[in-house]
DNA sequence: CATGAATGAGAATTCATTCAT
DNA sequence: AATGAATGAATTCTCATTCAT
């Protein structure tokens, strides 16, 4: 009765004592190495998108192998839609986080564009990822029901903030949640994410002013500019 | 089992989907069949970025084998390379069409934003290449010599127009060439390349608000808010 | 990339394709657990063929994980051979079922003929089973002591029902058990187990004939022409 | 200029001079190539089956490699569709081979009987493809438009002998064509492709009567005794 | 008794690229 | 100048099976 693939039999001898040991894996601790599949999973497709990603490249930098990923996650593509939607969990996390400060409408905005500048800044690898699934057309985050369902804390935020400044009649009437929140993730989404090639635009005597806390700064000013009432 | 005879009148190769069927292709004619792989990588390295794209896609909708992208660009980095120059070119040469009125800074300010706009509109393809490249962290923008000595018309254009406008003090003194054209970049570049992420994010109620006209719109208030002298 | 910070709150395991869902299992009751598994063997391996056939499709099709059928039956080998061993059981616990009329032979072989069809048309897993087991050259039921002593009661019926019309001068005196019986199941057994087949060989015209009362009357038909005394 | 895939850097020197000399390929004759993988496919498929044959045992028999095999016929299953058609294109070369004799409905139908028993005692691969194609309900069969469209030489020879047979009021007048042809099929099909299990149904005393010169001679008379008129 | 976790070894197929004329 | 034939090296994924409690 010959097994039709071939029983593993295991080699316990190593054929040269000098090879390299391989790796001690977490064994027996699913939810760790669940993380840090996951965790390789990010850097490999915020690295090279979701066709330039390895899946062998994830399993070595999660000191697993290839099969683990398949146990937990099934395939390529549902592990890239795991990812999304960590990352995004991660995003509205901090955004639940982030309390804006009573009763000052202008203070509350000036935080609020700090905050997504920060988070832009801080998670490189959410802004690569958000190319990527923007690049595959969207495909991956239309499937997941998780990301769609939710709702962006910021989104009341600004909502409250607008109201306030509107009340208070410092901003202008007619400002718009969606246009303001979308001019603060344009301009500093657009910065980080377009780094390497908008610098062949750019006057080239001008470029060192662009420095990032600079553009932060010329983002409040554009953005104050447009809202406050003259 | 004993072989079957050879098949006696076997004539012709039989399933062939490696080796593709042979169209009728363009022969004795280099030029045209250049500019259609051209093309046809355009539109696969736009679609499906650099690595997702194919070389089998590629030729079959350039009308021709595999090996022809060999034999006139060498592999698949330099096809994407001449991709990326082409689309800058073009660029550039949309760029160099364009002339502002004379004597108004306002207008002409107008009438470069809405043509940065239209190239965003009727080019996907650019802005597509674009994030690409910027997820390949720039890797062959940086090799092209051809891309990094020209410099970009609009740039010269944009200086001209706010120096008009400085000088007859209808712009604040302080603006700066390369925020002002970060700033509409940012803008309609964002609007067209995250179409298919940030609406997740954005109040739904206020979405069928964000029409291409409006958001145009909305970045010209923007940027005159903060421009024009008050 | 720095990796983001451990997702705080993960709970779950997140996708788990790998590792089934765990359905509500019979517990503590392995006789019903065997026969479930026995039974989405049968079905599996009959519908496949031994290497076409799939651990995991059994072990979800009897309600229980990959595990047990390692637990049970030790490995796909030994699960094929049970399978094959109980559908065997089946064919000859019906067969002993099978009576024939009282001293008439004519009647006697009649009802035969059609207990066996029955056996063949209501029995299409077994068909299959057989086949799959030719197939691998009866690697399996080789290995089977059990299949292999057991003898199957309808020789010996025939026998007797073929000496009963010899008696009688009824039945051709030459007439031989092993090659009335390899008729009645070749023609049988054929019909079902070719029928994706020959249906492309046969006139056209004709195959509405072919109608399965039909044909069980063309093999009676044949084997009266051949085993009657005229 | 890093290639994504890793040029090939041909291997000139083997690492141990002991090492086995790559079997010289025949190289530039796809013709041949062709050949070589459809018979080596023929006999791998014929033995295992669609699920159990190995693409890697096909192209070493065949002297070639994996790769050449999708190269010319895409994939496992179109290959496997190939090796239908062929085997099936020989049985019907064969049949239009075969010439009864001038007008000797009884001789001719003697020696129609002959040659297909004798494709199939020729040919086991062929017996063995098709019980996998019924194994597989007929999926491949089904596709092949060259299959489906042909029609077998030997129906309209049977057709013919029979309809002599009649007018000589030899054979009865009411015999079908298809009825018969059906009869031949099963009967010699069944012998062999059954081989390996209905000797365990056999009374085993008279088992050594079954020689196939036996079982030929067994069906001339079953069909003779049906179809002559008496 | 039962089962969740883990896994080695394949297996089909893809992909860019070079060989050879 | 042009192209048909050939191909090495991955790459994703599958499959039966064992480890470990």
């Amino acid at each position: 009765m010959k097994p039709t693939r071939k029983s593993p039999a295991r080699k316990k001898t190593p054929v040269k004592s000098g090879a390299p040991e391989r790796p001690k894996r977490v064994r027996r601790n699913p939810e760790r190495l669940i993380a840090a599949i996951l965790n390789a999973a990010i850097e490999e497709f915020s690295n090279h998108g979701f066709s330039g990603a390895r899946i062998d490249r994830i399993s070595k930098r999660a000191n697993t192998v290839d099969r683990m990923l398949y146990y937990y996650f099934g395939n390529k593509e549902r592990l890239y839609e795991a990812v999304l939607e960590e990352v995004y969990r991660n995003l509205i996390e901090e955004q639940r986080q982030f309390v804006p400060p009573e009763g000052d409408p202008v203070n509350g905005m000036d935080e609020l564009i700090t905050h997504m500048w920060e988070h832009y800044m801080n998670h490189p690898e959410f802004i690569r990822l958000v190319m990527s699934e923007n690049l595959l057309y969207g495909r991956y985050i239309r499937q997941s029901e998780h990301i769609k369902q939710v709702s962006f804390p910021l989104v009341r935020i600004i909502d409250e903030i607008l109201k306030s400044g509107k009340k208070k009649n410092i901003f202008r009437p007619d400002a718009d949640t969606n246009f303001i929140l979308m001019t603060i993730m344009s301009m500093g989404f657009f910065y980080v994410s377009n780094q390497y090639t908008y610098t062949y635009w750019l006057s080239k005597e001008l470029t060192p002013n662009l420095r990032s806390d600079a553009w932060l700064g010329h983002m409040k000013t554009v953005i104050f500019d447009h809202l406050m009432v003259r």
